[in-house]
DNA sequence: GCACCAAAAGTTATCTTATCACATTCGGGT
DNA sequence: ACCCGAATGTGATAAGATAACTTTTGGTGC
């Protein structure tokens, strides 16, 4: 991630992705070495994958990846490692796609609000801790006990709002 | 829906769903109409469908029952009337659900936050302004326009929690 | 009443997303 | 070398959603 002042913007604006994926990913396996996880062949591609767009992807366009780089082509192997790595937290879930986006800070707030991109479909990830509060207070009034939220906008980021990809 | 002091308690507790139900379907024929919009007989039965649960329906799950009362019986026949019930904000779609939910009180704020009781299954709709304002005021501070947004939670409802159904 | 047109409903086929069940392989511990 | 459980591979199939086309219906002008 490209140094800025706000990480929202640091993901929507042109950066180098190899070395935010790296580190990422580095970030991804000491997380899960500590937790002795692992993080196999299969589990780092699809990792790396995922990271090397901010975008979302759906599960058939990683398998087709891993397909093709040797790795079985059944669904199931895909989703195997989609689900190992979201359980772990390296990987979110979007649920308006059906599509899974690499976390970038994995071990941070662990249920962070996504922002979609409707012009270039990147999706950045916001504080959700905030956001869970206010649900949770208004849930509460009604006596409803919030486990898990899904919060997901979709909008426009500024990079396309300023770039005419309106 | 009952007198309560509080929509969303109301919802879970139980209440003479036949006169909440009625109250909801007249309320979305008036406004149907006064919008020039046909609420015809699939269109109708299926929103009573979804309004005589407070659940969440899959589309086939509609689509058996219409099929069973003499409408079509392939997919596009629920898919039509529910995108129909949807666009004109009668009916709401669960993300994480991949279901329909009758909304109980079309007109007033179309983009609420949905409660979902993990042990009873039914839904409720939380106000979405609050939320909705926190969210954009954080995506505004990274330069993203909030445009859409989906805030759905899972949890336990008051009525669960206390009749011991953990 | 009737001819017309657009909207709605019906039908077939197909596509996308996701899971099940079972066989095989891999890797660490003894 | 052997064992065991985890991980992977594979075929089949379930579940969710849409595309393309035909038929029916309902309102409008005549």
């Amino acid at each position: 991630m490209p140094q800025s002042s706000n990480p929202i913007a640091a993901t929507f604006a042109p950066h180098d992705h190899q070395e935010c994926a790296h580190r990422a990913l580095d970030e991804a396996a000491a997380r899960l070495a500590e937790q002795g996880a692992r993080l196999t062949p299969v589990r780092r591609r699809t990792l790396e994958i995922l990271l090397e767009s901010h975008r979302a992807l759906g599960a058939y366009e990683v398998l087709d990846r891993l397909a093709a780089e040797g790795f079985g082509r059944q669904p199931p192997v895909a989703y195997r490692a989609l689900e190992f790595l979201v359980s772990h937290g390296m990987v979110h879930r979007l649920q308006r796609l059906n599509a899974f986006t690499a976390c970038l800070h994995p071990g941070d707030d662990h249920h962070p609000a996504f922002l979609i991109c409707r012009s270039c479909d990147k999706v950045a990830e916001a504080a959700g801790v905030p956001i869970r509060d206010s649900l949770t207070e208004i849930a509460g009034r009604g006596g409803f006990q919030v486990e898990r939220a899904t919060i997901e906008a979709v909008g426009l980021c500024a990079t396309c709002a300023a770039g005419g990809a309106e």
